[in-house]
DNA sequence: ACGTTGACTTATCACTGATAACTCATCCCG
DNA sequence: CGGGATGAGTTATCAGTGATAAGTCAACGT
């Protein structure tokens, strides 16, 4: 019988001896462009990635432990780029409080150019992951550089000594709120992302810089 | 066979003619318990749904196209006390820059207690929904209350004058976004979350307020 | 020439959301 | 009291999901 193999890849030759690991590759970039395709990770199915690249469904539990490690791993390899990007951004200009504001950009935009993947990384339980190890330690070096960030802003006096720690979380809570509601949701009348996002990073840049308001202005 | 019948309602009497709605209200009740008690809106079956009401799957159909407008319809009754929950906070005071702080406070303190739905309302892709129109005007009307909000901040001369829209909206991605990140990753080392919560308003208040800074302060 | 073994397949499981077709009691109308 | 009509739910079944156990088969080292 052997129906007409789903639509893509007849077959695939099997991988000599040594070369069990081209598979894996395969199936990473299969994962990532069905993902990028259909836009969500749990669309895309075992079937359809081991369709893809041309094996059976069993052949990937012989290069991944399950489904979730295989989407992690694309996620890992994104993340990395992600760090990376934001911090060539940070790094494109001496100013501090600039460089935090490139660095929220850079930020945003990835987040809306991959938002599966953010989806994934930033909003969802992450608890039950078996590499999430990994993650944790990338994600542990991406939020360290984002301290040093607001502490250099902190050392040039262009923020109040405040806890550099906190503030760190602030403003990636303030990104990360940008970033996850646009992709969220889609349809809010959102206005211009760029002019929102500017708002943002202003926002924090005039909550934090060094100035302490005695009371409010002109109120009646 | 009949083996068992799961695990708990045996079986439910037929409803009287009239009363076909109480099927509907019971297996809301069900879903919403068992959304809680696995903690995953996907977690919990349409077959476990029914066996937990005492019927077969189909009969769910009668009374909601799909899984997701079931979900969705318990979701919903959530948002509806999530917006009054804010409202009463917010209400709760004369200030209008403390209100922001309390509404503030109750937003991240309900989205922390209703995770899921929280997810489901603010974290996942929402276009797809059917019911979905119903929680956008849910959702307008809330978003306009602080909009409201923050008009009269501006107006007592507390927050100078930016366009509410944008500060509202900045607002809220502030807020979200350590609602989204706390339910998200909860295994980051977060600090207290009173703690959080009170620094991200303070910088949005000290972000908003009437002050405009003429260069950075007492640098070196 | 042969047995080992790495790479993959066949067959199958338990489970998911969903649908078509059927049963059956209740109610209204005569 | 009798007989459809119909609301409320059931039985049986489908296609698709992630995952596993057991088998196949060719390449390699000896």
């Amino acid at each position: 019988m052997t129906a007409v193999r789903g639509s893509s890849a007849k077959s695939r030759p099997r991988s000599r001896r040594g070369e069990g690991e081209t598979l894996r590759e395969d199936l990473l970039a299969a994962t990532e462009r069905l993902m990028i395709e259909t836009g969500s990770a749990d669309a895309v199915s075992i079937r359809a990635i081991a369709d893809a690249v041309g094996v059976t469904p069993p052949s990937i539990y012989l290069h991944f432990p399950d489904k979730t490690s295989l989407i992690l791993a694309v996620c890992e390899r994104h993340f990395e780029v992600f760090d990376s990007t934001v911090e060539a951004a940070g790094r494109s200009t001496d100013d501090p409080v600039e460089s935090l504001r490139r660095r929220g950009r850079a930020y945003v935009r990835f987040g809306l150019e991959n938002p599966e993947p953010y989806r994934i990384l930033f909003m969802t339980r992450a608890e039950t992951a078996p590499q999430y190890d990994t993650l944790v330690g990338a994600g542990a070096r991406a939020f360290r550089h984002l301290v040093d960030a607001v502490q250099r802003c902190i050392d040039t006096g262009a923020y109040r000594p405040v806890d550099p720690l906190i503030a760190a979380i602030g403003i990636w809570t303030a990104v990360h709120g940008v970033t996850s509601l646009l992709i969220s949701l889609p349809d809010f009348p959102w206005p211009n992302v760029d002019a929102l996002v500017d708002h943002v990073c202003e926002i924090q840049n005039r909550g934090l810089n060094d100035f302490v308001p005695e009371h409010q202005g002109g109120a009646s």
